[in-house]
DNA sequence: CTGCTTTTTTACCATTTGGTAAAGTGACGA
DNA sequence: TCGTCACTTTACCAAATGGTAAAAAAGCAG
Protein backbone atom coordinates (compact mmCIF):
# COMPACT_ATOMS: atom_id res chain seq x y z
CA UNK A 1 0.00 0.00 0.00
CA UNK A 2 2.93 2.14 0.03
CA UNK A 3 3.08 5.14 -2.50
CA UNK A 4 6.85 4.74 -3.20
CA UNK A 5 8.15 2.46 -5.84
CA UNK A 6 10.12 -1.13 -5.52
CA UNK A 7 8.51 -0.72 -2.04
CA UNK A 8 7.89 -4.78 -2.36
CA UNK A 9 8.95 -6.97 0.36
CA UNK A 10 12.79 -6.42 -0.17
CA UNK A 11 14.73 -4.30 1.89
CA UNK A 12 15.89 -1.15 0.64
CA UNK A 13 19.47 -0.11 0.18
CA UNK A 14 21.68 2.24 1.71
CA UNK A 15 21.53 4.51 -1.99
CA UNK A 16 17.83 4.19 -1.92
CA UNK A 17 17.36 5.00 1.78
CA UNK A 18 19.48 8.19 1.49
CA UNK A 19 18.36 9.65 -1.92
CA UNK A 20 14.62 8.99 -1.11
CA UNK A 21 15.54 11.02 1.88
CA UNK A 22 16.92 13.94 -0.18
CA UNK A 23 13.80 13.53 -2.32
CA UNK A 24 11.29 14.47 0.26
CA UNK A 25 13.53 16.74 2.20
CA UNK A 26 13.73 18.92 -1.11
CA UNK A 27 10.10 18.15 -1.85
CA UNK A 28 9.35 19.26 1.65
CA UNK A 29 11.13 23.05 0.48
CA UNK A 30 9.15 23.53 -2.60
CA UNK A 31 5.75 22.12 -1.60
CA UNK A 32 5.85 24.13 1.09
CA UNK A 33 6.95 27.60 -0.08
CA UNK A 34 4.95 27.12 -3.46
CA UNK A 35 1.68 24.29 -2.95
CA UNK A 36 0.88 21.28 -4.23
CA UNK A 37 0.14 23.20 -8.07
CA UNK A 38 2.97 25.49 -7.62
CA UNK A 39 5.87 23.17 -6.90
CA UNK A 40 7.46 21.46 -9.89
CA UNK A 41 9.58 18.03 -10.66
CA UNK A 42 12.13 20.06 -11.51
CA UNK A 43 12.75 22.19 -8.39
CA UNK A 44 12.41 19.02 -6.57
CA UNK A 45 15.34 17.56 -8.79
CA UNK A 46 17.61 20.97 -8.42
CA UNK A 47 16.76 20.73 -4.24
CA UNK A 48 17.66 17.15 -4.45
CA UNK A 49 20.37 17.65 -6.60
CA UNK A 50 19.32 14.60 -8.79
CA UNK A 51 18.21 14.63 -12.16
CA UNK A 52 14.02 14.81 -12.77
CA UNK A 53 13.97 10.82 -14.76
CA UNK A 54 16.18 9.97 -11.33
CA UNK A 55 13.19 11.00 -9.28
CA UNK A 56 11.21 9.37 -10.74
CA UNK A 57 13.07 6.23 -10.24
CA UNK A 58 12.22 6.69 -7.07
CA UNK A 59 8.45 7.81 -6.91
CA UNK A 60 5.44 6.95 -8.87
CA UNK A 61 5.06 11.10 -9.83
CA UNK A 62 4.54 13.97 -8.24
CA UNK A 63 1.81 13.48 -6.07
CA UNK A 64 2.83 10.25 -4.92
CA UNK A 65 5.88 12.27 -3.29
CA UNK A 66 3.50 14.89 -1.95
CA UNK A 67 1.09 12.23 -0.74
CA UNK A 68 3.87 10.84 1.03
CA UNK A 69 5.36 13.91 3.20
CA UNK A 70 1.77 14.44 3.84
CA UNK A 71 1.56 10.55 5.61
CA UNK A 72 4.82 11.18 7.16
CA UNK A 73 3.86 14.66 8.51
CA UNK A 74 0.23 13.68 9.81
CA UNK A 75 2.56 11.16 12.63
CA UNK A 76 4.41 13.70 13.95
CA UNK A 77 1.84 16.57 13.57
CA UNK A 78 -0.63 15.28 15.85
CA UNK A 79 1.81 14.32 18.27
CA UNK A 80 1.25 17.05 20.26
CA UNK A 81 -2.23 16.76 20.73
CA UNK A 82 -2.03 12.79 21.65
CA UNK A 83 0.29 13.54 24.86
CA UNK A 84 -2.59 16.11 26.40
CA UNK A 85 -2.79 13.54 29.12
CA UNK A 86 -6.94 13.49 31.01
CA UNK A 87 -5.33 12.69 34.01
CA UNK A 88 -2.79 15.73 34.41
CA UNK A 89 -4.10 18.99 35.57
CA UNK A 90 -6.07 20.44 33.49
CA UNK A 91 -4.94 23.91 33.09
CA UNK A 92 -1.45 22.91 32.81
CA UNK A 93 -2.01 20.39 30.60
CA UNK A 94 -3.58 22.70 27.75
CA UNK A 95 -0.71 25.61 28.58
CA UNK A 96 1.83 22.63 27.76
CA UNK A 97 0.08 21.58 24.60
CA UNK A 98 0.89 25.54 23.31
CA UNK A 99 3.78 25.35 24.34
CA UNK A 100 4.63 21.82 22.52
CA UNK A 101 3.18 23.51 19.61
CA UNK A 102 4.75 26.75 19.67
CA UNK A 103 8.02 24.61 19.64
CA UNK A 104 6.84 23.11 16.67
CA UNK A 105 5.71 26.32 14.68
CA UNK A 106 9.67 27.14 15.74
CA UNK A 107 11.20 23.66 14.96
CA UNK A 108 9.14 22.98 11.57
CA UNK A 109 8.10 25.93 9.89
CA UNK A 110 8.39 24.06 6.30
CA UNK A 111 5.64 21.28 7.88
CA UNK A 112 3.41 23.83 9.35
CA UNK A 113 3.42 25.85 5.56
CA UNK A 114 3.14 22.33 3.92
CA UNK A 115 -0.12 21.61 5.73
CA UNK A 116 -1.40 25.36 5.80
CA UNK A 117 -0.93 25.10 1.65
CA UNK A 118 -3.17 21.77 2.00
CA UNK A 119 -5.43 23.11 4.43
CA UNK A 120 -6.24 26.19 2.39
CA UNK A 121 -6.67 24.69 -1.14
CA UNK A 122 -9.47 22.53 0.07
CA UNK A 123 -7.38 19.45 1.63
CA UNK A 124 -7.71 17.55 -1.50
CA UNK A 125 -5.42 15.41 -1.04
CA UNK A 126 -6.13 15.10 2.47
CA UNK A 127 -9.58 14.86 3.21
CA UNK A 128 -9.61 11.31 4.26
CA UNK A 129 -6.78 11.96 6.54
CA UNK A 130 -8.69 14.72 8.38
CA UNK A 131 -11.32 12.71 9.08
CA UNK A 132 -9.69 9.20 9.67
CA UNK A 133 -6.92 10.41 11.76
CA UNK A 134 -7.44 13.98 13.21
CA UNK A 135 -11.34 13.98 13.88
CA UNK A 136 -11.57 10.96 16.10
CA UNK A 137 -8.53 12.79 17.97
CA UNK A 138 -10.34 16.06 17.98
CA UNK A 139 -13.80 14.76 19.50
CA UNK A 140 -11.55 12.68 21.74
CA UNK A 141 -9.54 15.77 23.40
CA UNK A 142 -12.29 17.93 23.01
CA UNK A 143 -14.26 15.41 25.55
CA UNK A 144 -11.84 15.19 27.83
CA UNK A 145 -11.49 19.46 27.99
CA UNK A 146 -15.45 19.48 28.39
CA UNK A 147 -15.15 16.97 31.50
CA UNK A 148 -12.75 18.75 32.85
CA UNK A 149 -14.93 22.33 32.71
CA UNK A 150 -17.80 19.92 33.91
CA UNK A 151 -15.53 19.32 36.68
CA UNK A 152 -15.02 22.94 37.49
CA UNK A 153 -11.43 22.40 36.92
CA UNK A 154 -11.12 25.51 33.98
CA UNK A 155 -13.12 27.85 33.03
CA UNK A 156 -16.24 27.50 30.93
CA UNK A 157 -15.41 27.58 26.94
CA UNK A 158 -16.45 25.78 23.84
CA UNK A 159 -13.98 23.05 23.74
CA UNK A 160 -13.40 23.28 19.76
CA UNK A 161 -13.28 26.94 19.62
CA UNK A 162 -10.12 26.71 22.44
CA UNK A 163 -8.92 24.09 20.23
CA UNK A 164 -8.86 26.29 17.17
CA UNK A 165 -7.34 29.55 18.82
CA UNK A 166 -4.51 27.35 20.10
CA UNK A 167 -3.76 26.01 16.14
CA UNK A 168 -4.34 29.30 14.79
CA UNK A 169 -2.15 31.23 17.42
CA UNK A 170 0.75 28.95 17.31
CA UNK A 171 0.83 27.84 13.54
CA UNK A 172 0.50 31.83 12.77
CA UNK A 173 4.02 32.33 13.25
CA UNK A 174 5.21 29.71 10.62
CA UNK A 175 2.42 30.11 8.31
CA UNK A 176 2.56 33.85 8.26
CA UNK A 177 6.32 34.53 8.66
CA UNK A 178 6.94 36.63 6.04
CA UNK A 179 4.43 39.15 7.43
CA UNK A 180 5.79 38.14 11.03
CA UNK A 181 9.37 39.27 9.99
CA UNK A 182 8.31 42.39 8.20
CA UNK A 183 6.53 44.26 11.33
CA UNK A 184 8.87 42.84 14.01
CA UNK A 185 11.89 43.10 12.27
CA UNK A 186 15.08 42.47 13.87
CA UNK A 187 13.59 40.62 16.34
CA UNK A 188 15.94 37.29 16.48
CA UNK A 189 13.26 35.40 18.14
CA UNK A 190 9.84 36.58 18.08
CA UNK A 191 8.45 33.06 19.25
CA UNK A 192 10.24 33.61 22.54
CA UNK A 193 7.38 36.59 23.32
CA UNK A 194 4.91 34.19 21.87
CA UNK A 195 5.26 31.43 24.24
CA UNK A 196 5.10 34.02 27.07
CA UNK A 197 2.29 35.34 25.53
CA UNK A 198 -0.10 32.94 24.81
CA UNK A 199 0.64 31.71 27.87
CA UNK A 200 -0.73 34.11 29.51
CA UNK A 201 -3.88 34.14 26.94
CA UNK A 202 -4.99 30.95 27.46
CA UNK A 203 -4.20 30.99 31.57
CA UNK A 204 -6.43 33.79 32.12
CA UNK A 205 -9.19 32.48 29.81
CA UNK A 206 -8.96 28.92 31.59
CA UNK A 207 -7.84 30.01 34.99
CA UNK A 208 -11.13 29.11 37.38
CA UNK B 1 0.60 53.86 -12.40
CA UNK B 2 -2.39 51.45 -12.77
CA UNK B 3 -2.36 47.64 -13.63
CA UNK B 4 -4.84 47.79 -15.95
CA UNK B 5 -4.84 47.88 -20.07
CA UNK B 6 -6.40 51.17 -21.53
CA UNK B 7 -5.70 52.66 -18.07
CA UNK B 8 -5.44 56.16 -20.27
CA UNK B 9 -6.91 59.63 -19.53
CA UNK B 10 -10.58 58.25 -20.52
CA UNK B 11 -13.41 57.10 -18.67
CA UNK B 12 -14.03 53.25 -18.83
CA UNK B 13 -17.52 52.29 -20.63
CA UNK B 14 -20.24 49.95 -19.84
CA UNK B 15 -18.79 47.16 -21.03
CA UNK B 16 -15.34 47.18 -19.86
CA UNK B 17 -16.67 48.18 -16.17
CA UNK B 18 -18.54 45.02 -15.92
CA UNK B 19 -15.91 42.95 -17.59
CA UNK B 20 -13.31 43.90 -15.35
CA UNK B 21 -15.89 42.74 -12.82
CA UNK B 22 -16.66 39.61 -14.03
CA UNK B 23 -12.73 38.43 -14.21
CA UNK B 24 -11.61 40.32 -11.05
CA UNK B 25 -14.44 38.24 -9.41
CA UNK B 26 -13.58 34.97 -11.01
CA UNK B 27 -9.91 35.67 -10.41
CA UNK B 28 -10.68 35.90 -7.03
CA UNK B 29 -12.51 32.67 -6.83
CA UNK B 30 -9.58 31.17 -8.47
CA UNK B 31 -6.70 32.31 -6.93
CA UNK B 32 -7.52 32.02 -3.78
CA UNK B 33 -8.33 28.47 -3.95
CA UNK B 34 -5.02 27.45 -6.06
CA UNK B 35 -2.95 30.05 -5.24
CA UNK B 36 -0.34 32.25 -7.66
CA UNK B 37 1.24 29.74 -9.60
CA UNK B 38 -1.30 27.10 -9.25
CA UNK B 39 -4.35 29.36 -10.85
CA UNK B 40 -4.46 29.19 -15.15
CA UNK B 41 -5.72 31.72 -17.28
CA UNK B 42 -8.15 29.42 -18.91
CA UNK B 43 -9.99 28.69 -15.30
CA UNK B 44 -10.35 32.53 -14.29
CA UNK B 45 -11.68 32.59 -18.22
CA UNK B 46 -14.07 29.87 -17.96
CA UNK B 47 -15.09 31.33 -14.38
CA UNK B 48 -15.92 34.77 -15.49
CA UNK B 49 -17.52 33.34 -19.30
CA UNK B 50 -14.56 34.83 -21.28
CA UNK B 51 -12.10 34.23 -23.49
CA UNK B 52 -8.59 33.66 -22.62
CA UNK B 53 -7.88 36.35 -25.26
CA UNK B 54 -10.64 39.02 -24.09
CA UNK B 55 -8.97 38.64 -20.91
CA UNK B 56 -5.72 39.69 -21.70
CA UNK B 57 -7.68 42.60 -24.05
CA UNK B 58 -8.61 44.05 -20.25
CA UNK B 59 -5.25 43.03 -18.61
CA UNK B 60 -1.67 42.72 -19.03
CA UNK B 61 -1.31 39.58 -17.76
CA UNK B 62 -2.28 36.98 -15.15
CA UNK B 63 0.37 38.90 -13.00
CA UNK B 64 -1.50 42.40 -13.50
CA UNK B 65 -4.55 40.43 -12.50
CA UNK B 66 -3.10 39.30 -9.24
CA UNK B 67 -1.69 42.68 -8.24
CA UNK B 68 -5.25 44.28 -9.07
CA UNK B 69 -6.45 41.92 -6.60
CA UNK B 70 -3.80 42.42 -4.23
CA UNK B 71 -4.52 45.89 -4.24
CA UNK B 72 -8.01 45.98 -4.15
CA UNK B 73 -7.65 44.08 -1.13
CA UNK B 74 -5.48 46.24 0.98
CA UNK B 75 -8.06 48.89 0.95
CA UNK B 76 -10.45 47.08 2.35
CA UNK B 77 -8.24 44.34 4.78
CA UNK B 78 -7.15 47.89 7.05
CA UNK B 79 -10.16 48.84 7.27
CA UNK B 80 -11.35 47.15 10.66
CA UNK B 81 -7.48 48.39 11.97
CA UNK B 82 -8.26 51.95 10.93
CA UNK B 83 -10.99 52.34 12.47
CA UNK B 84 -9.87 51.43 16.15
CA UNK B 85 -10.07 54.67 17.98
CA UNK B 86 -7.58 56.07 20.33
CA UNK B 87 -9.88 58.24 22.66
CA UNK B 88 -12.60 54.97 22.65
CA UNK B 89 -12.86 52.64 25.94
CA UNK B 90 -9.39 50.55 25.17
CA UNK B 91 -11.31 47.05 26.23
CA UNK B 92 -14.53 47.79 24.10
CA UNK B 93 -12.26 49.01 21.13
CA UNK B 94 -10.48 46.06 20.66
CA UNK B 95 -13.45 44.08 21.30
CA UNK B 96 -15.05 45.46 18.22
CA UNK B 97 -12.04 45.35 16.10
CA UNK B 98 -12.17 41.44 17.04
CA UNK B 99 -15.83 41.47 16.06
CA UNK B 100 -15.11 42.99 12.78
CA UNK B 101 -11.80 40.84 11.89
CA UNK B 102 -14.51 37.73 12.75
CA UNK B 103 -17.38 38.84 10.71
CA UNK B 104 -14.80 39.95 7.54
CA UNK B 105 -13.76 36.04 7.84
CA UNK B 106 -17.22 35.28 7.08
CA UNK B 107 -18.17 37.69 4.42
CA UNK B 108 -14.83 37.70 2.48
CA UNK B 109 -13.53 34.27 2.92
CA UNK B 110 -11.84 34.15 -0.38
CA UNK B 111 -10.52 37.45 0.45
CA UNK B 112 -9.02 35.88 3.22
CA UNK B 113 -7.63 32.62 1.59
CA UNK B 114 -6.57 35.40 -1.33
CA UNK B 115 -3.89 37.18 1.31
CA UNK B 116 -3.12 33.53 3.04
CA UNK B 117 -1.78 32.44 0.25
CA UNK B 118 -0.17 35.33 -0.74
CA UNK B 119 2.07 35.38 2.52
CA UNK B 120 2.22 31.77 2.81
CA UNK B 121 4.35 31.72 -0.29
CA UNK B 122 6.53 34.36 1.12
CA UNK B 123 4.66 37.59 -0.19
CA UNK B 124 6.28 37.91 -3.50
CA UNK B 125 4.27 40.03 -5.11
CA UNK B 126 2.98 41.84 -1.88
CA UNK B 127 6.28 42.80 0.08
CA UNK B 128 5.65 46.22 -0.87
CA UNK B 129 2.45 47.01 0.42
CA UNK B 130 3.70 45.50 4.15
CA UNK B 131 6.03 48.07 4.07
CA UNK B 132 4.34 51.09 2.88
CA UNK B 133 0.84 49.76 3.94
CA UNK B 134 0.85 47.44 6.21
CA UNK B 135 3.56 48.68 8.80
CA UNK B 136 2.63 52.03 9.53
CA UNK B 137 -0.34 51.09 10.25
CA UNK B 138 0.72 48.82 13.15
CA UNK B 139 3.35 50.38 14.41
CA UNK B 140 0.64 53.02 14.61
CA UNK B 141 -2.33 50.77 16.72
CA UNK B 142 0.63 48.93 18.69
CA UNK B 143 1.48 52.30 20.19
CA UNK B 144 -1.85 53.11 20.77
CA UNK B 145 -2.08 49.93 22.50
CA UNK B 146 0.71 50.50 24.34
CA UNK B 147 -0.31 53.70 25.93
CA UNK B 148 -3.54 51.97 26.87
CA UNK B 149 -1.43 49.51 28.87
CA UNK B 150 0.84 51.91 30.23
CA UNK B 151 -2.25 54.47 31.33
CA UNK B 152 -3.91 51.35 33.25
CA UNK B 153 -6.94 50.75 31.12
CA UNK B 154 -6.04 47.46 30.18
CA UNK B 155 -3.52 44.48 31.03
CA UNK B 156 -0.34 44.29 30.17
CA UNK B 157 1.15 42.55 27.19
CA UNK B 158 3.10 42.67 24.09
CA UNK B 159 0.46 44.45 21.50
CA UNK B 160 2.60 42.98 18.64
CA UNK B 161 1.56 39.47 20.27
CA UNK B 162 -1.87 40.78 20.96
CA UNK B 163 -2.12 41.75 17.35
CA UNK B 164 -1.24 38.53 15.77
CA UNK B 165 -3.20 36.66 17.99
CA UNK B 166 -6.50 38.76 17.05
CA UNK B 167 -5.37 38.11 13.29
CA UNK B 168 -4.64 33.88 13.51
CA UNK B 169 -7.64 33.49 15.35
CA UNK B 170 -10.26 35.28 13.08
CA UNK B 171 -8.50 34.24 9.89
CA UNK B 172 -8.27 31.06 11.05
CA UNK B 173 -12.06 30.28 10.07
CA UNK B 174 -11.98 31.34 6.47
CA UNK B 175 -8.60 30.13 6.24
CA UNK B 176 -8.45 26.61 7.41
CA UNK B 177 -12.62 26.75 6.52
CA UNK B 178 -11.64 23.07 5.12
CA UNK B 179 -10.56 21.80 8.45
CA UNK B 180 -12.93 23.28 10.79
CA UNK B 181 -15.69 22.15 8.53
CA UNK B 182 -14.47 18.51 9.08
CA UNK B 183 -14.57 18.58 12.69
CA UNK B 184 -17.53 20.63 13.25
CA UNK B 185 -19.77 18.82 10.86
CA UNK B 186 -23.26 20.29 10.38
CA UNK B 187 -22.53 23.54 12.00
CA UNK B 188 -24.81 25.96 10.51
CA UNK B 189 -22.77 28.87 11.55
CA UNK B 190 -19.67 27.63 13.40
CA UNK B 191 -18.64 31.55 13.58
CA UNK B 192 -21.18 32.77 15.55
CA UNK B 193 -19.58 30.70 18.12
CA UNK B 194 -15.90 32.01 17.76
CA UNK B 195 -17.37 35.31 17.77
CA UNK B 196 -18.78 34.79 21.41
CA UNK B 197 -15.67 32.80 22.39
CA UNK B 198 -13.12 35.28 20.66
CA UNK B 199 -14.73 38.14 22.87
CA UNK B 200 -14.51 35.65 25.99
CA UNK B 201 -11.04 34.86 25.15
CA UNK B 202 -9.83 38.74 24.78
CA UNK B 203 -11.76 40.07 27.35
CA UNK B 204 -10.41 37.88 30.55
CA UNK B 205 -7.08 38.70 28.58
CA UNK B 206 -7.15 42.62 28.93
CA UNK B 207 -9.78 43.47 31.45
CA UNK B 208 -7.25 45.11 33.99
C1' DC C 1 37.60 -10.32 -13.13
C1' DT C 2 32.74 -11.50 -14.50
C1' DG C 3 28.06 -11.37 -14.86
C1' DC C 4 23.99 -9.51 -12.89
C1' DT C 5 21.29 -5.98 -10.66
C1' DT C 6 20.61 -1.35 -9.27
C1' DT C 7 21.04 3.33 -10.30
C1' DT C 8 21.69 7.32 -13.41
C1' DT C 9 21.72 9.75 -17.64
C1' DT C 10 20.38 11.08 -22.32
C1' DA C 11 17.09 11.97 -25.45
C1' DC C 12 12.58 12.36 -26.07
C1' DC C 13 7.23 13.28 -25.95
C1' DA C 14 2.43 14.99 -25.17
C1' DT C 15 0.00 18.33 -22.72
C1' DT C 16 -0.64 22.50 -20.52
C1' DT C 17 0.00 27.25 -20.09
C1' DG C 18 0.79 32.25 -20.70
C1' DG C 19 0.61 35.00 -24.40
C1' DT C 20 0.04 37.11 -29.43
C1' DA C 21 -1.59 38.40 -34.30
C1' DA C 22 -4.97 39.35 -36.95
C1' DA C 23 -9.36 38.86 -38.67
C1' DG C 24 -14.10 39.48 -37.48
C1' DT C 25 -18.20 41.55 -35.06
C1' DG C 26 -20.76 45.06 -33.02
C1' DA C 27 -22.04 49.76 -31.31
C1' DC C 28 -22.50 54.42 -32.04
C1' DG C 29 -21.92 59.23 -33.52
C1' DA C 30 -21.67 62.23 -37.74
C1' DT D 1 -25.62 55.06 -44.00
C1' DC D 2 -21.02 54.95 -43.29
C1' DG D 3 -16.77 54.98 -40.90
C1' DT D 4 -14.53 54.53 -36.73
C1' DC D 5 -13.46 52.67 -32.57
C1' DA D 6 -14.30 49.23 -28.95
C1' DC D 7 -14.69 44.61 -28.23
C1' DT D 8 -14.40 39.39 -29.32
C1' DT D 9 -12.99 35.34 -31.59
C1' DT D 10 -10.02 32.18 -34.20
C1' DA D 11 -5.86 30.31 -34.95
C1' DC D 12 -1.66 30.10 -33.44
C1' DC D 13 3.13 29.78 -30.75
C1' DA D 14 7.11 29.11 -27.59
C1' DA D 15 8.19 27.65 -23.19
C1' DA D 16 7.38 24.84 -19.29
C1' DT D 17 6.00 20.66 -17.25
C1' DG D 18 4.99 15.78 -15.91
C1' DG D 19 6.45 11.74 -17.57
C1' DT D 20 8.83 7.69 -20.45
C1' DA D 21 12.22 4.54 -23.06
C1' DA D 22 16.31 2.91 -23.38
C1' DA D 23 21.08 3.17 -23.16
C1' DA D 24 24.99 3.86 -20.09
C1' DA D 25 27.26 3.65 -15.73
C1' DA D 26 28.00 2.08 -11.17
C1' DG D 27 27.69 -1.45 -7.48
C1' DC D 28 28.31 -5.71 -5.96
C1' DA D 29 28.16 -10.97 -5.11
C1' DG D 30 30.62 -14.91 -6.66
Amino acid sequence: MSVEKTATAKKPSRIQLRNRKKILDAALEVFSQHGYRGATLDQIAEHAGLSKPNILYYFDGKEAIHVTLLNKLMENWLDPLHEMNPNGDPLEEICAYVRRKTEMSREFPRESRLFANEILQGAPRMAPHLETGLKPLFDEKTAVIQGWMDAGKINRVDPRHLVFSIWATTQHYADFEAQVSVLTPGEKDIIQGAETYLDTLFRKLLAP
